[in-house]
Parts: C-alpha cells; structure tokens; sequence
RNA sequence: CGCGGAGUGGAGCAGUUCGGUAGCUCGUCGGGCUCAUAACCCGAAGGUCGUAGGUUCAAAUCCUGCCUCCGCAA
C-alpha cells in the first residue's frame, strides 16, 4: 500500500515503524518544530527524526489547507492516509484524497473517551480495560466508523506512559491488520454508538492538582493517570510538590483531609477521604524526582501538616 | 536572549549574605547492647565543593566564561 503518516508524539513511532517496513511511505506529515522547553529552542517532532532516519520525505504544513500541501498531497496520490496522534483536524479535501481512506489510530475503545487524551483517563477513571481503536476519519471529534478493536488490560501498576508506550504497539499491530483487511477488500465498518459516547478532553493544570477529599484510590489513579507527564501536584508550604507514587492505606486516621497523620524514617502519610496514601516518590520545584526517603534526609516533615 | 531554581562524600540537604579547619540527616562498613531487630549505643571509611579562568596571603563562599539537571510558561 502507497501510504501518507502523519502523527507527531512518541505514540506515533511504533505505527509509523510497522509501516514502513510492511508498505510504502510515501510521506509523512508532522507537526512544525516548536519552540520546547526551556530557552525557547526549537525541537523536531519525535515522528521527524524517524521520518529523516528512514530518508522518507516530511511535511510540516502550518495549515492543513495550505495549498502547495494540498497540491503535494494530491501528487503523492495516496491509498492511504494514516493519522496516529497528529493533533489537527483534516479538511474534508483531504479526508476524500485517499483512494481508500484515512484511518486513524485511536487510542481507546471508541466510542468511549473520543478526544485528545484516552489514555489518561482511562487511567485516572480506574479503568481495568482499555484498547485500540482503527477507525475511518470523518467530519467531527473522533466520530467515524470503527474497522477493528484491540482490547488491552490497563494493570494495577500502569501508569498514563507504561499503558501509552504498550498501547502505541499493539496500536501498531491493530493498524497493520487493517491495512490488510483494505488490500484484501475484508474492511467492515461499525458505526459508533453515540448513546455511550464520552469525551476525554485535554488535562488541565486544574485537574492536575490533587484534591485530598476524594478517596485514596481515586487519588492514585490521577496521579498514575498523570505519570509521567505533566504529574500531579499539591502544595506543601511553600512549595509546589507533584506527587510520582503512592500506596493506598485503609487504615482510619483523625484529622482532616490532606493532613500529615503518620511520619516514619522512610515515608509519610496523608489522609485522604476513606483512608490514607503513603508517599513514596514526589519532587519538588527544581529538583528531580526522588524517594520520600531521600526527600526526607533533607527536610524534616512534621506530623499535622497541612498538604493543599 | 521567555521566567525561575539547582550542581558540596553513595542519597537528600546546610554552609555562600559578611572569604579563614568540610557540617547535618540517611546509607555503607566495623564494634557493642539485645531472645531479637528495620530499634538503640560507640566508632570508621568516604568530598580536587559541576567545570575553566580571574581576584586574594587565603575561595564551596567574590568576579567572568562554559557544561549539566530541574520547576514554570509556551
């Protein structure tokens, strides 16, 4: 198959690695080099750098509708057109340019979390199930019609970048079967029920900070759905703290919520609404992230504290 | 030149304002106490203070350049 990608994050790499060596990329598509980080410097999409390695041509258009764009796009005259985590709306030029179609790599069970971010909330909702969705592209938020599914267990443990990193392969894989159903004229197409459609809209800095009147485990399940980017955060003090990882405790505590209620050589305990979440790793502003221990070694916390 | 914080034994920090013997907590190692211990007591090892230069009798500390790490903002 004679293939245009397009994608920019980490997400993308696996996809756009199984199609090159499976089909013929004929381009790839990606987002312009931004100005990161610190000191404004600007650095290439990651999707790039795989792109240049491969020597397969880029395209980096300000506006999905500009017209040179249009016009290469129209010449590459494409079978398919991949999108995996691009982070633009196509026009619906170029969702009709294809010869068969664009499909996109959806990072969830459509028609559940349809938006920018479905695999953190599926992991700070608890979610013990998620997957892969390969869906045709139409007009509208992550609405067209589904090819294939790949469920996934989300495990206890998984953080928003160990379920993204697994999830970009089998991603990779559910894609490439799609492509074959294509070649083979097998492709079926299931139209999403909008009566269990729900959104997983962008993380805001709002949601990032930790609300201790919740329970433990919802808690956790924010900060693991908020790991390893951009983290959740609460204040100590001064001091701005993102949280990295935690235990639930079911013991009872008095006190009020966000409270220091237990301070041992190695960690602390805040109470939370239905119990208590042992600190195990955070950092400060400035800092690394770092055991509680070790943060512990050079500040002393006292019990009773407030975290807000 | 977006704003800001930071580099000091293995870890996390203090010391820098006002130059003058390298400090704290933890860890490691050895010894002791104990039925026993992750507890307690005693002792030891371990640091060219990120790097290059400058000022000075003397620099972790003051001045200049550079490297690296991190938070915010985008």
């Amino acid at each position: 198959m004679r293939i245009v990608f397009m994608g920019t994050p980490d997400f993308a790499v696996p996809s756009l690695e199984a199609l090159i060596k499976n089909h013929e990329v004929l381009a790839v598509v990606t987002n312009e080099d931004k100005p990161k980080g610190r000191g404004k410097k600007f650095v290439p999409p990651i999707v790039k750098e795989v792109a240049i390695k491969y020597n397969i041509p880029v395209f980096q258009p300000k506006k999905m509708k500009d017209e040179e764009f249009l016009t290469k796009l129209h010449e590459l005259n494409p079978d398919i057109i991949v999108v995996a985590a691009y982070g633009h709306i196509l026009p619906e030029e170029i969702l009709n340019l294809p010869k068969f179609a664009c499909i996109n790599v959806h990072g969830s069970l459509l028609p559940k979390y349809r938006g920018a971010a479905p695999i953190q909330w599926s992991v700070i909702n608890g979610d013990k199930v998620t997957g892969v969705t390969i869906m045709y592209m139409a007009k509208g938020l992550d609405c067209g019609d589904m090819i294939l599914k790949a469920p996934m267990e989300i495990f206890d443990d998984d953080t928003y970048g160990t379920l993204r990193d697994r999830m970009s392969h089998v991603g990779a894989e559910a894609l490439l079967k799609a492509i074959t159903m294509f070649e083979n004229n097998t492709v079926t197409r299931e139209v999403q029920n909008e009566e269990e459609m729900s959104l997983a809209p962008k993380i805001t800095k709002e949601m990032e900070h930790i609300d201790f009147n919740k329970t433990s485990v919802e808690i956790r399940n924010l900060i693991r759905g908020l790991s390893p980017e951009p983290g959740a955060y609460c204040i100590l003090g001064e001091d701005v703290i993102k949280i990295w990882d935690v235990t639930v405790s079911d013991k009872k505590y008095e006190g009020e919520n966000g409270e220091i209620v237990e301070v041992s050589k190695k960690n602390f305990t805040v109470k939370t609404s239905d119990g208590g979440i042992i600190i195990n790793e955070l950092q400060i502003s400035g800092k690394k992230r770092m055991t509680t221990s070790a943060f512990m070694c050079g500040r002393s916390i006292e019990k009773h504290t407030i975290l807000k």
